[in-house]
DNA sequence: TTGAAAGCGCTACCAA
DNA sequence: TTGGTAGCGCTTTCAA
């Protein structure tokens, strides 16, 4: 038989006092005898007295939650982030509730008010893949809830967005490459729906441009995040008549598999195609050969978002700035893309 | 200025009607006149009304939330392990609710007080890595709150398990290394607490006796699950006067290091020395060596795990049966233990 | 088919 | 220093 948790109450009965005596000991408030507090301390601690949040919350009409809607945890990238979110939060005295879309749109959408139903006070989304439609988002905007959009963000919407700059980190990895002597430059982007594939195209034509090497849209395949799609792509891109001597990847999890795809074609990197991507998630430092990455600065970003969305909650009247915060990133240069030990 | 939620009162007040009959009309119940469900369900949509699930969970005394307790998200075992568990729950109509120990007991035992607090009907735990006393799930136990532990476990807990069969994974593992020819096996272990090292210890030693390879005390290493730490352990390992050929490493978390540290020491894999692991990370599969791994059956634990959990709560007087569910593992062989086409 | 009222566990106000 | 009471938003009897 469960039994039912302890509350307030049943300490109230057994000690002979009111509710509030003993929700005020309970709290530690001034005003309470010594003695009473003791007696329902000790009392508590031997029932093993839990307080229910719920009502707590309830009564309060505040929960000090914050709700987080990320595409998916197994990407280190999130899940480091979550990680610095949970920290930067609790400092500031509130709790997170996580939720992943899977990249869906639909599931955006449940998640989204999943966590309103549970009375969060604010948002951390990180929009999804299939995310097209923003009308979720703008609605959140109309009820005024604060939401603080990080990394993958939508252009159209004036929200407070906490991102890296995604076109000059490609700029930076593009030029890197022609640095090493790349003549033709290949880019492994992301889905052509995601801004932030876009924006690192750019970032990657501009560079091209700028320095006359050969790239454009021949040069450049979409993979849709499944190694088998991006091995496919990988070859396709390698199997040009003129073939890149130099790729981009839009993040590590495409790199991985495109290098794979590389050496069983019998290339060798750096030294056929050089390589560069994003993310520079921890494995990279390891790989063979150890692989060129941008790094994002992302507890600073996590830090930066929690303490907006924290400003937001607590300033209601202020009203949203729609500040849009960009982060610089870091080109970590390893074996994948150094040619001539000249940097 | 925000505007605070919308409420049934808000609505009933609107439409003239008592906030039961809007309870009743938005929740569909049948006795309702189509009239006024309609009435209701158009203001609901038009306020956008979201129901305060703090007030129903309160009122219900039913959460239909799970808690999940793990060390470390960031984790791939685990982040995949969660992805599971959300859809099983999802499917069970139940929600979770997630927090990570950063593989802290203290932590571990602050989330398991918070999600108790948020009134949690049951708990998934994962130990952290420096859990020692079991304190806390047992008074979890005592207080008859469903918990199931998955695959980091204490043995004397007799609590419900879903783990993995170490012991025998560890001896997959070990003896593959010597058909494919190894004399010497050294393992790469994690931390010593760790009860899944132990096992895998065990499982190791056991296919070392049995076949008569040299192995042992002074061929293990104990890692702490940082990078720089496996690569120290990894070059004592390789330094003995007798280096092994064979190498059992706990996770792919620790291969990836021990591997560049070893290419880095001019050995080659797995010509020098062989390698196998645990866990089969999506990134072993394009690693160079592609990587040889235990590959355990994620989805397939958590759900059962889910299966065991919503069972003890949905029927509270059949008491924990104490259950330990062991799922076997598969050996996934590739590049770095295969030294002859031979398996 | 609808409404009134009690109550989930808690906080906070007003009195005593 | 304490108790009584109202009420947070909702569900659920019991009556009408």
């Amino acid at each position: 038989m469960k039994n039912s948790p302890v509350t307030i109450k049943d300490i109230a009965r057994s000690l002979n006092i009111s509710i509030s005596t003993v929700s005020r000991a309970l709290r530690g408030m001034p005003e309470i005898h010594p003695e009473t507090r003791n007696a329902v301390m000790k009392l508590a601690e031997e029932l093993d007295y839990q307080p229910n949040q719920l009502a707590k919350n309830l009564v309060k009409s505040r929960t000090k939650t914050i709700g987080v809607v990320f595409p998916n945890l197994s990407y280190h990238y999130f899940s480091a982030m979550l990680n610095s979110i949970e920290e930067s939060a609790m400092q500031a005295g509130y709790s997170v509730l996580v939720t992943q879309t899977n990249e869906s749109y639909v599931r955006e959408t449940v998640c989204i008010e999943n966590l309103l139903r549970s009375r969060v006070e604010g948002l951390i989304i990180s929009l999804s893949r299939d995310t097209v439609h923003l009308d979720h988002v703008e609605k959140l905007m109309k009820r005024e809830i604060p939401v603080v959009l990080v990394d993958r963000t939508a252009e159209s919407l004036a929200t407070t967005r906490v991102i890296v700059d995604n076109q000059a980190a490609a700029f930076k990895a593009t030029e890197h490459l022609i640095k090493q002597g790349c003549q033709r430059i290949g880019f492994l982007a992301g889905p052509a729906r995601l801004v932030l594939s876009r924006q690192r195209i750019d970032g990657y034509l501009k560079a091209a441009a700028q320095y006359g090497v050969v790239a454009g849209e021949q040069y450049i395949r979409n993979c849709d995040y499944t190694s088998e799609n991006t091995i496919v792509q990988t070859l396709s891109l390698m199997s040009l008549p003129q073939p890149p001597d130099g790729v981009v990847a839009i993040s590590d999890r495409i790199a991985y598999p495109a290098l794979y795809a590389m050496q069983q074609k019998g290339l060798s990197v750096p030294a056929d195609v050089a390589m560069v991507s994003f993310n520079n998630e921890p494995v990279s430092a390891f790989f063979s050969p150890t692989l060129s990455s941008i790094s994002q600065p992302i507890a600073e970003m996590a830090r930066e978002t929690v303490r907006l969305l924290v400003h937001q909650i607590e300033n209601p009247d202020e009203g949203v700035r729609a500040e849009t915060i960009v982060f610089d990133t870091q080109l970590i240069i390893r074996e994948s893309s150094l040619r001539n030990g000249v940097v």
